[in-house]
DNA sequence: CTTGGTATGTGCAAGATTTCACAATCATTT
DNA sequence: AAATGATTGTGAAATCTTGCACATACCAAG
């Protein structure tokens, strides 16, 4: 039960992540007890893949009776990291960037915009509601060195996203997840994960095609 | 080289989605000529990868050339049925909605808004600078009927989530791509797809910090 | 018309992931 | 204290996915 990272299935990683968002949802309702069934059904997953992605962390479950909502979400935070604040700087302050920062669920799981960034000077200055004042993106490594932001989000335009992920990295972040319609390069040292909803419509449109023709 | 639906691996599908972004800025930049190679290397993928992706459709490169940059796109376009309008309809128009109704990437690879909902009374009636008027959610129903949309959005806050992906398929919706922190259940006879972003920083916080323990 | 250079298309092996199926374990009942 | 019923944890089988390696095909040059 060594948590060997290297033998642990990337989806793993996010399947853990999203059994935790039923879980607490039952913490807030006061449930008590839950089965890896009513967990995987409501995850649309297979049971046995919630109990096999668990265990490569440990045993959490009491056979025969299921897992406590409380300690198996308290245990997947320690999992995932997601128990303690992870500050976060993000690149371009219009629709997306702001629906981000002001975003209440991530900052209830521990995700803190401590700066903003964008290259529109009529943005530069001005406060968003979250209570930030938008920098320049030049600013971007004097304000990591102040306030220490550990992960860069992206939602600029796609011409300046390889930009910001330049000065992001350069600046010291090691981690950056990018929204913007063009695909960053992984570089050395640094993870890179790109979002893009068009590519979801495009998987709906392909599979709601491929229905109708049968 | 038939077209067997139910041999050909999802991953696949959004890969295939994914080779179609470089392509469209090659495309704008008239090369001609693209390798698996580069494209590969664009998309952080292995060129093999990319030549058996393609091969599930057909044979749309030449031998000792490459791909021609036109053609490969316009085949793409065919095979993920997005060489056609969409249309979607939205409900939910915090700032997360009002960013992808305004997205002109959608739009520019033909997914179009043409209905937007919400529950909150001080929004209904609101004109968005799209040229939609927002409309309650109850009116589902009848504007579907009216304007035809294929696809549902969901970006109404958790507690809503579920009853409009409701509202939604009961009025004949096929598709429902869904934004919201509630993971909405794939009922009969519809495709779901959640998007969840703090699913991504959870793998960023998860992967910064497995690095960071050797 | 042949040779050389290059990059695709693909059979197959290697690898990764998922699912099955059942032993293990615990609370409860008799 | 044993039997019952429930649900976990997991080895192993089944399935799915990826990547190698090379035959295949095409262009260009001589």
């Amino acid at each position: 039960m060594i948590t060997k990272e290297s033998k642990i299935p990337g989806a793993t990683i996010e399947r853990i992540a999203l059994y935790s968002r039923p879980l607490e949802k039952f913490l807030e309702q006061g449930t008590e007890l839950i089965s890896s069934e009513r967990l995987a059904s409501l995850c649309n997953v297979n049971p046995a893949q919630v109990r096999k992605d668990l265990s490569y962390f440990g045993e959490f479950g009491v056979r025969g009776i299921g897992y406590n909502v409380r300690d198996l979400l308290t245990e997947i935070r320690k999992i995932l990291v997601s128990d303690r604040e992870w500050k976060l700087a993000i690149a371009g302050v219009g629709n997306m960037g702001k629906a981000l920062v002001e975003n209440v669920n991530l900052l209830k799981r521990g995700y803190r915009f401590v700066a903003a960034f964008d290259s529109d000077p009529e943005r530069i200055g001005k406060r968003l509601p979250s209570g930030l004042t938008v920098q320049p993106l030049t600013s971007i490594g004097p304000s990591k060195e102040e306030l220490g932001f550990e992960i860069g989000v992206i939602t600029t335009g796609p011409a300046y996203a390889q930009a910001a992920a330049d000065m992001l990295i350069r600046a010291g972040v090691k981690a950056v997840l990018n929204f913007s319609a063009f695909q960053v390069r992984q570089p050395e040292g640094c993870l890179v994960e790109n979002v893009d909803f068009s590519i979801n419509l495009d998987d709906l449109a392909y599979h709601l095609s491929s229905i109708s023709k049968q």
